[in-house]
Order: C-alpha cells, then structure tokens, then sequence
RNA sequence: GAUUCGGUAGCUCAGCUGGUAGAGCAUUACACUUUUAAUGUAGGGGUCCUGGGUUCGAGUCCCAGCCGGAUCACCA
C-alpha cells in the first residue's frame, strides 16, 4: 500500500499525461496477475516478417512455417470480438497476426485473452508470438498465433502512423521530434530506417573496395597536440593528469602521412572529425571524413580510383549507376569529367585569372558584387571566387584541378604549371565531397608552406594551420610520393540516399540540449567557455 | 551569429477583426471469431513553449526569452 501511494507521488511528479498514466497502471496489473512484462528468459525467434511475406506463397509446404517463433513491437489491432488482427514489426518488416480467444486459451480460463490480450496490451508493446504461417481470406500472408506473450511493455504511447496502399497518414514530420526522439522516428518512420541501412552499405562497400586493393584499415588519435591537417576551429579540452589543452581532431592527415613515413603503402581511415564551426543542412559539428593514403601514386591515379570506387558503391547500392538526388539524376558512371579552377571560372564569368596577382583578382572579385577581406590572400580570393560563381553549377560529380599554391599548404606543387599545386575537389550536386592531392613531401617546401600560413595567421585568418614540427620531423626521414585523398562520407550518404539534410544522414544529429539543467543556470556565467 | 517562419491533446493539424478550446487518428467503455487506415455506439483527455505587458477579458495583440526549420555568414 504505501508503495503504491508512493508510485502514484512520483507518477504524480512526472506529470504524465492520461495515455501514460494507463500503462503504468496496466504494468500493475500485469505485475498482480504474475505476468512479468520485462521477463529474463530468451525468446527463441527462428523467423522475420519479410521471411514469411515474401517466401511462404512461393514454398508453402515447407516444414518451417509450421512452427514458428517471431518478435517483434505491436503497431495495430483491429480487434473483433473473440478474434483480432495484429500488426507487428520487427527489424526487417511487418507481418499481421491472427489472434483467436479459444486458440491462446484453450481451457475453460479465457483471462489471457480476454484481460491481457485485449485490456493490458498496448501499441508499442514488444511481444512474442508462436504459430503457424497461413494466408487469410483476403489473400494476406499472416501468422496464426498459438502461444502469444509480452516481452517488453511500453509505457510512452507512440506517435501512431497508418498507411493504405503506400500511403501514410499522419506521419510524424516534426524534425525536432524526429531528431530529438530518433528512437521513435525509426520506429514509426520505416523510410528512415531504410536510408541508415544504405549508409552502412555504403561505407561496407567503400570498406571492401579498398581491402580487395590493399590497403590497411588504422585507426589515429583523435585527441591531438596540434589540430593540423585542415583549416578549420577545433574544439578544446583538457587533460587533467598533464595539464594541458587538447584538441579534437579537425582531420586525421597529418597522421596517416606519418604511418606511409613509417612504411605502411597504402592506410586508410572512417575519421570522426571535430570542426567549431556553424551548423546547416550540410554541417554537423562531428562528421565522418574518409581518408586514405596511397604511396607511389600521384593525383592522376586517385582520379582514376576515387571514380571507379564511387561507381562501384552506387552499383552495389542501387543496381544502377544512375542515382536520383532531388530534381536530378546523378550519374556515377566513370570517367567523371575533368576541369582546371581557373577554367571554370573563366566558363562561368568570363575572367581569366590564371596570370593576375592578388590585386588584379581582387578587382575581379568587386567587379563580380564578390565580399572580400582584407586578411584574403591570393589563394582565399581564388577559392571565393570559384565557390560564389562556380560550385552550386557542378551537378554532375566532377574533378576541379590543378588549384592555386596558396590555398593548398599540405600539397605537391605542380609538375609543369607554375604557380598551381596537383590538388583536386570532386564537386557532385554543387557540393564539395572529395579533396585529393599529390602529397607534398619535400620537408623545406613543407615547412615553408606552413611559415606562410603563419603570416596568414598574422593577417587575421584564424583558420590559417599551424606548424607541426613532428610531423616535419617525420617528413625529414622520407615520405615516398604519394596521393591521398578525403571523402566526405556523410555527405556522399546524403547524394547516393536522396537526402537533404546531413541530420538525415546521422542518427543522432548534433543539436541543443533539450533543457537547461538548473545547476548549469546557477553558475557563473563566465564558466561558459 | 543574422534574418525569417513555426511551437495548440500521444500524433497530424484547424482555431477569423481578442469573448468559455476543436477535428481525425490514438486512448477508455460496450458490441463484433478472417480484419487490414477494420467497423458501430458512447466517453475521457489541454502548462495553447515560458515569462512579462496591454485589456473588463489574450491561444489570438505587444515585449523578452527558450526550442526547432529554412535562408545567409563561417565551413566540409
């Protein structure tokens, strides 16, 4: 009694709504009526509803229908009387199950059916069923239900979704919801779960296409010294035992250019990557950068890779190399076409800037209504100029070469044209999704690159890199050439799934916290940092 | 960070120039032993995001804040 009195406070604390009440008290219930509703044992599932819906027409006499084990969470009842339909869902589908009163209860007790089955179970239940595969009268493959029993009660309704013929019906589209609660968005939003399968296909495929070649999966530090490799604002922590500042990695670079030193020809990495910076429909504070390193290769040798790859992964993924993104269709067939920066911006505005000093693009940029600083420097105004007039018209993947030295620090200068480095982007559907180089190896033009990004530093860019003198140390000994590559793979999700939101592509994208805890409120407001 | 749109029942949404809070689904009760957005009948359910203000009276108007989306800025 007083636990009871004690439960109906909290309960009464939590204010929960009418819905939520109920269950807890159909959990009493069950409790009282001995049934455990979150039992220990294992349910010996030995089928899946796609299983049974798309196999058992075609076999009908095979033994395995006749005794069958399934789970899965409750998503419908039409109920009837002393006979009911059930929909469940498991991992894979959904599968209806038919449940009748004197089948689950056999003996003269009808209580399982009458007060479990029809008063204590809920949508959003997690149950166990045993039976048999029959088709109905209306010709719908379901599961005759001999045994049914409830593995796990739900005490949270679910935000119910119906569907006719593929259409459904009061679909959750809230993306707070549905991001906040991404839980219940799989649950109820099976499109959802679909796409987060492709995305592990897609990374399984790109995974399989770079051991069948060779290379070697490794893992780097993700809290560094020294955030190099990219130019971007890292986030800052603290380790305590060495008092000292770390950084979240903004990229693994520097790092697997250390282990080809080191004598490793061909690593690669799936990068969790940290960049302090804004987010949007493209950004997500962590992301998921590919990155692989390929020793006596050049850029030429990773175009002609990267295309084979990503045609391979939207053939695996899709049985075609045609992909629909929105209003087009994107066409993964290799060769990707090929074009200089400063050819595409003389296509796209008609100035050619290959031989102007940084004062001549200037002009350019005001002439165009382009915002420039003054902390620009060549490279930066380049790199603005290409992506105001040039980057949304890429649709089609496409390699951008040959870009200018100054805004590529960490890349080999150009074989013969003077002045530009071997660097490529690979633009699809308007966005940036690879950036690949010739790897600059030659320690004095390395550290002189980075003295240069210092000056940039000191003009006021705060995203200019810093020098990491280890890992001119480590290019002292020797790199081999090398070409290597960084693919963003959420991003590249986002094309080959029809996506348009990187929080789409994540399962649990970055956002606000959903209240502020009084604590935090209480302390000084300085802490913030 | 800026601009803009939004936040009403578990979900999807309506709510006019300010006047007692609405629908469908879900839920509860009853009926129904092959239904499938099951059906029929009858109910219950609200911190209208939060806090101020204007007003006899605010879901509605004003101000501030919180959360989200879109666009822009930074960036991949």
């Amino acid at each position: 009694m007083l636990r009871l009195l004690l439960r109906l406070f909290m309960e009464n604390q939590l204010h929960l709504s009418e819905p939520e009440r109920l269950r807890r008290q159909k959990l009493i219930e069950l409790q009282e009526m001995g049934i455990n509703p979150y039992p220990a044992e294992a349910f010996p599932v030995n089928i899946t509803a796609t299983d049974i819906k798309s196999n058992f027409e075609a076999d009908k006499e095979n033994q395995k229908w006749k005794e069958i084990a399934i789970a899965g969470r409750v998503m419908g009842v039409r109920d009837m009387g002393k006979a009911a339909f059930v929909v469940i869902q498991d991992d894979l589908g959904k599968v209806q199950v038919y449940v009748r009163r004197d089948d689950i209860c056999p003996s003269e007790d009808k209580s399982l059916y009458d007060v479990v089955f029809k008063k204590l179970l809920d949508i959003g239940d997690i149950i166990g069923i045993k039976g048999f595969v029959f088709i109905t009268k209306t010709g719908e493959v379901s599961i005759h239900a001999n045994e049914i029993s409830i593995l796990s009660k739900a005490l949270r309704p679910l935000p119910i979704v119906k569907e006719k013929e593929g259409e459904t019906f009061d679909a959750v589209t809230d993306p707070e919801f549905r991001y906040r609660q991404r839980y219940a968005d799989l649950i109820v939003n099976p499109h959802v779960k679909d796409t987060f399968r492709k995305r592990t296909q897609i990374i399984r495929s790109i995974r399989d296409f770079l051991n069948d070649h060779g290379a070697m999966e490794v893992d780097t530090p993700v809290l560094q010294n020294i955030p190099g490799g990219a130019a971007a604002r890292p986030f800052i922590t603290h380790h305590n035992a060495l008092d000292i500042p770390f950084y979240l990695r903004i990229a693994n670079e520097l790092y697997l250019k250390r282990l080809i030193v080191g004598g490793f020809d061909w690593v690669y990495e799936f990068s969790r990557n940290f960049r302090n910076e804004g987010m949007d429909r493209t950004h997500n504070p962590e992301f998921t950068i590919l990155e692989f390193y390929v020793a006596y290769k050049d850029y030429y040798w990773m175009m002609d890779f990267t295309e084979r790859m990503l045609e391979k992964v939207a053939m695996e993924l899709h049985g075609t190399t045609s992909v629909q993104l929105g209003e087009n269709q994107i066409e993964f067939k290799a060769p990707f076409k090929r074009i200089s920066i400063f050819e595409a911006i003389l296509e796209n505005t008609g100035f050619d800037v290959s031989q102007m000093d940084e004062e001549g693009i200037r002009s350019v940029c005001q002439k165009l209504n382009i915002h420039t600083e003054p902390s620009m420097g060549k490279g930066k105004l380049i790199d603005e100029l290409f992506s105001e007039t040039c980057e949304s018209k890429f649709v089609q993947p496409t390699f951008i070469i040959d870009y200018p030295v100054e805004m590529s620090p960490l890349t080999k200068k150009h074989r013969s044209k003077e002045g530009l480095v071997e660097r490529f982007e690979l633009m699809i559907n308007g966005k940036e999704v690879a950036n690949a180089y010739s790897e600059l190896n030659d320690p004095i033009d390395q550290r002189e690159r980075f003295e240069e990004q210092i000056k940039l530093m000191e003009r006021g860019d705060d995203e200019a890199m810093f020098i990491d003198d280890d890992f001119l140390r480590a290019l002292e000994y020797g790199m081999p050439p090398t070409s290597g590559i960084g693919i963003g793979i959420d991003r590249l999700c986002m094309m080959l799934t029809n996506q348009q939101s990187i929080q789409d592509v994540l399962f649990f994208p970055q956002m606000r916290p959903e209240v502020r805890h009084k604590l935090a409120e209480e302390e000084s407001p300085e802490s913030s940092n």
